[in-house]
DNA sequence: GTCTATATAGCGATAGAC
DNA sequence: GTCTATCGCTATATAGAC
């Protein structure tokens, strides 16, 4: 296998282990095992262990696999919602979109949970400069539609932060709180439409 | 210092240590340090590390510090605002109460989320029997004034994962991922008063 | 590029004196 | 109840052969 090929799968084998056991939990000699390789190969292509673990959240941060922009600018009945201003299509395909990328990258989230506790600065800038993002969109649709007197006066942050609540305390219950869904067992689908209906009724004019 | 006092004072100097770096990221010796007392002290009082995680999990969920039953149970205008389905005042205060409660609890919710993430049983059990409680007592009064015909027809659950989401999420912004309050620096007391106004036009009939 | 073998440090936990 | 000293183990990281 070449350098890069390896690299990538010490990497990749990596992020899955540091997003089940944390970082102080995952050994190197795990990393290695796992990788199919010794312990020496993990340290010839990352001289430390904390080289590693910040390679693994840049490569996820900073735009590997996505491709270019935000999520939500690659959901087309997104966009178009967000032009027509149809409330209900665009707090709905919100949620869902998010809840199906929280639930396909289940792995990223749970390290992200990791990194802000251990306060890594990576995972800092991941919430900075990703969520702040999600909060101007969101924000800014609401202030919009306010303007436009569809919705009441209230500071838009507020509402932004109620809907995301909704969004990722929603996906942490499915990854780490109620994994059997003992406390809500109901189809993604329906609870994205009730977020959004609860969204938008408490907020309308 | 007596056996007890010493015990005590182990346990929460250990609980700040693990809510700041975790169980893995806590070495005995550093609690032995924090504490002021040698290694072997410790594990005089706490046969190994582990049975020092659980007895602080234990002591936290299992209702020290917080005298008898639930904290809304504890709280006068809560119960009076369920008694008399003064909606409002039953959800402002619930988010009020939670706000506070969230507050003064930083290590232990930080803990809380370690115990989550490395699937630490007793955490576990701590979320089944507190948060489970939470959902019966929110939900239930959801459902009685649905039949009372105040709100409407929907899945009593998702109204308060929905309400919940809102609570946690914004006191996890607080005390991980936006302590500058960069995204959002509202007054608790009106970021609550919103969350119930939005929650409680979003369900109304 | 990959391995075995090893250096070095720090971990959880114990023994035994006071 | 408290300490110092130490054991046995495992962790990260390196050296050097192939």
């Amino acid at each position: 296998m070449s350098g890069d090929e390896r690299r990538d799968q010490i990497l990749h084998t990596a992020m899955e282990l540091f997003s089940r056991h944390g970082f102080k939990g995952t050994t190197t000699k795990m990393i290695a095992e796992a990788s199919g390789v010794s312990e020496a190969m993990v340290f010839r292509h990352f001289a430390t262990k904390d080289e590693l673990y910040g390679a693994i959240i840049h490569h996820q941060a900073c735009g590997a696999g996505e491709g270019e922009g935000f999520p939500w600018e690659q959901c087309p009945e997104l966009m178009e919602a967000w032009k027509n201003g149809d409330d209900f299509a665009f707090f709905f395909n919100m949620a869902r979109m998010a809840m199906t990328k929280h639930r396909e990258d289940i792995a990223f989230m749970r390290l992200l949970m990791y990194s802000a506790l251990e306060e890594h600065e990576l995972a800092d800038r991941f919430f900075r400069e990703f969520v702040s993002s999600g909060y101007d969109f969101i924000g800014g649709y609401i202030e919009r539609r306010q303007k436009e007197g569809a919705f009441r006066e209230v500071n838009p942050r507020i509402v932004v932060r109620a809907f995301m609540g909704m969004l990722i305390h929603h996906s942490l219950n499915d990854i780490l709180w109620d994994r059997k869904r003992t406390l809500l067992d109901a189809d993604n689908e329906e609870v994205a439409r009730e977020f959004a209906n609860i969204l938008i009724d408490g907020i309308r004019n």
